[in-house]
DNA sequence: AGCACGCCGACT
DNA sequence: GTCGGCGTGCTC
């Protein structure tokens, strides 16, 4: 505000014909790794306030940049200053929305200029955008008409500028047509009015009735929404109709005229959670994701910037659109560690949504039949508050779960369905129900080794195996995606046939079931057999219309699908989480069973699921036996809390990475003998990453562990500017990490 | 991130 | 003799 002279008050301060305060410099901030915002000095004749997109010389070239906030600082001198190039139309970056960036950077340890990007690239609005129609010159000069031409002057009579392909279509002229009379300047290329491209949802709507428990759950999210900033948790467990009550928020908000965020960690298998929206409020909402058509993404961004798309729903980067009037943010499956970005700038979703929601003094709701443990901490702490509803609502019960002990039962030889678990799936089929069988691995089997050698087949960027993928005939790694086809001998003893296929994927899990189940229609759901949202969809039509038997899949089908006629789910490999000493392998793996189990028996038929294991006496099977999920996050939380472990204390982890074993070690070696000390401060590592190689280069891997009241992120700052890089190595720091990869 | 400058290999 | 590989350095 201060400073801006775009909006001159009448003051008596300041003489009308004198100039405006306008400031020498402004602080710009480009979107490129740097330290922070450059300045540049502001010509004469250029306005500019905060949040204005400017086009500024950087080096030998131009790049559009954003007018930053605070004072210039100074540090390079005027004679060195050089000046913005100009404004770039469109509507300014809001306060709120450079503050999230401000935040996350700060935060995240990120270049502010990292982040800046992220918001840029979901900005549609590019200095080079093309016109994006047309209008009629005015005046009109005095040209000889074509027959052609007469026809597009008549389509553009009524003064709505139209876009090129229409107005071709309508004239029925050819595009050539209308670039000649560009040139001969009867046309001029125009931006189009935005035209309200999502309908407004009605709250009014008639939607499904409410139980008393859902709808005392809803009134309390009205209240909230109406109330500006809070976070609240709304846990239940699957079927419970979370997003049933969440929709009522959302109605809220929009009466009290303001744009609802909702946020899925897998937009492209939304199609369903579409039609329950559909249901609720009769229209869809506006869709964003990373990869909408150009075209789409620009009416979105533009709807979302006039306020005329009133509930988006979307992944991660719709945190960055422009809502002007944000009232309200969802974050559905609040525990996915999808949320977690982890390439480029590493921030997590569900946190940053918090962030945005305390920024836009809007309400945030996170949602999840199985709370983060972080979550949950902030409950107990105060800061976030808790709705919890106690019953699967409609009548459907809980499904039935059985642990199928492997050593009691095993499989026959070279298999892996126990006879209980066929004769489950089997007896679904008897009924004319469904059954899904789950295991959380793509390809035909994780590992191949040589008979004859015992050589196994290992990637050879990654320290991991390779997978077979026998229906493609390739070994693939699922790190860096190095691919070889199936070789015909031992690379090792050039033995021929001794090549075996060691453990399950869900191609041999569907070999197996083929073999066992001759009659079932069978659909394997995984990432690499589903490409794209479109074939998720059809995939769950086909379900829900009872075109097919048996569902085989890997984590995919475990997200929020409802699918009525299913009743049994078997769970192959329950164990499969545990291995690997991770922090969260516990945690994480009954959140992902208790959400598969959850696609059991939703409707008219009980479900019953069937856990495949080979210690039922853990203590995750047991809580997924007795469904006492609470119990059994509580106890987790009390293992970590005398080690200041997450939620109990803080964790940021550097990861070195370089071309060569040496040059890893002895940065990570300067970093260990540098790390921060004191009171409540733990530095764990150097260590190799738990991928010690991956894509080719080496890690190693240092944390660090403070109390909650120490916050990490100067600790990272002073530790990173002592420790010298040289060329070829990287530090990249993570700030909670969730993965421990 | 770009885009330059800067020193060592296979080509018109 | 040049074109060109990408290593590292700088950009208000």
């Amino acid at each position: 505000m201060a400073g801006s002279n775009r909006k001159r008050r009448q003051d008596p301060l300041f003489d009308d014909d004198a100039p405006a305060p306008q400031p020498a410099r402004v602080p710009v901030l480009l979107p490129y790794p740097f330290a922070g915002p450059f300045d540049y000095r502001v010509p004469p004749d250029l306005e500019v306030a905060p949040g204005d997109l400017v086009l500024v010389p950087l080096n030998r070239r131009e790049a559009v940049g954003v007018v930053w906030d605070g004072p210039p600082d100074q540090s390079v001198g005027d004679n060195r200053l050089r000046p913005i190039s100009g404004r770039i139309d469109g509507p300014p970056m809001r306060a709120d929305l450079r503050r999230l960036i401000d935040w996350i950077a700060a935060y995240t340890l990120a270049p502010p200029g990292d982040v800046l990007a992220m918001a840029l690239r979901v900005n549609a609005l590019r200095p080079d955008a093309p016109p994006t129609g047309w209008r009629l010159a005015d005046p009109l000069p005095d040209t000889r008409l074509t027959e052609a031409r007469r026809s597009v002057l008549a389509a553009l009579a009524d003064g709505q500028p139209r876009p090129g392909a229409e107005l071709a279509r309508v004239a029925g002229v050819s595009p050539g047509v209308l670039r000649s009379m560009a040139e001969a300047g009867l046309l001029v290329p125009t931006a189009l009015p935005v035209r309200p491209p999502f309908d407004r949802p009605d709250p009014g709507h008639p939607g499904p009735t409410l139980s008393p428990d859902q709808e005392t759950a809803a009134a309390a999210l009205r209240a909230a929404v109406r109330a500006g900033y809070s976070v609240t948790l709304l846990d239940g467990v699957t079927g419970s109709g979370k997003t049933e009550i969440y929709l009522e928020a959302v109605a809220e908000c929009l009466r009290a005229g303001r744009q609802a965020l909702v946020l899925l960690p897998e937009i492209a298998l939304s199609s369903q959670w579409l039609e329950r929206f559909l249901g609720r409020f009769g229209v869809a909402p506006a869709v964003w994701h990373s990869d909408l058509s150009t075209k789409l993404r620009r009416a979105t961004w533009r709807a979302v910037d006039a306020g005329t798309a009133p509930v988006v729903v979307g992944a991660r980067s719709a945190l960055f659109l422009p809502f002007p009037e944000l009232g309200l943010i969802i974050v559905d499956e609040e525990h996915e560690t999808a949320f977690k970005q982890e390439d480029g700038v590493v921030y997590h979703a569900r946190d940053m949504a918090v962030v945005r929601a305390r920024l836009c003094a809007a309400a945030a709701v996170l949602v999840s039949a199985t709370p983060s443990l972080e979550t949950v901490a902030n409950v107990q702490a105060g800061r976030y508050r808790r709705l919890h509803l106690p019953d699967r609502h409609g009548g459907a019960s809980l499904p039935e779960i059985v642990l199928l002990d492997l050593r009691a039962t095993p499989p026959e030889r070279g298999r892996f369905l126990a006879p209980p678990l066929v004769a489950a799936v089997r007896a679904a089929f008897a009924r004319g129900e469904q059954a899904m069988l789950f295991l959380n691995r793509r390809g035909y089997a994780p590992l191949t080794l040589c008979r004859a050698c015992g050589h196994r087949m290992a990637c050879p960027n990654c320290t991991a195996w390779l997978v077979e993928h026998r229906a493609r005939a390739v070994l693939q790694c699922h790190h860096c995606g190095h691919t070889v086809p199936i070789p015909p001998a031992c690379p090792a003893c050039a033995a021929t046939h001794s090549l075996t296929a060691v453990g399950p994927g869900v191609e041999r899990i569907t070999e197996e079931a083929q073999a066992l189940f001759p009659e079932a229609r069978t659909l394997v759901m995984a990432s690499d057999t589903l490409p794209g949202p479109h074939a998720a969809a059809e995939a769950a039509r086909a379900i829900s219309a009872r075109e097919v038997d048996l569902i085989i899949g890997t984590q995919i089908v475990a997200k929020g699908w409802h699918f009525p006629f299913l009743s049994v789910v078997g769970v192959v490999d329950a164990d499969l989480g545990l291995a690997g000493g991770d922090l969260r392998a516990a945690e994480r793996t009954v959140q992902l069973l208790h959400q598969v189990a959850g696609r059991a028996g939703r409707a008219e038929a009980p479900g019953r699921v069937l856990l495949q294991t080979f210690s039922p006496e853990h203590p995750v099977m047991q809580a997924l036996l007795s469904g006492r999920l609470e119990e059994f996050m509580t106890r987790e939380a009390a293992q970590r809390r005398p080690g200041n472990w997450p939620p109990f204390g803080r964790l940021a982890a550097l990861i070195v990475s370089a071309d060569s074993a040496a040059a890893a070690d002895t940065v990570a070696r300067d970093l260990g003998r540098a790390a921060p000390h004191g009171e409540g401060i733990v530095v764990l590592g150097p260590a190799p990453a738990p991928f010690a190689i991956l894509r080719g280069r080496h890690r190693r891997r240092l944390l660090l562990k403070t109390r909650r009241d120490i916050p990490v992120q100067p600790l990272l700052r002073a530790w990173l500017a002592a420790v010298p890089v040289r060329g070829g190595v990287r530090v990249d720091v993570d700030v909670d990490p969730v993965s421990f990869l």
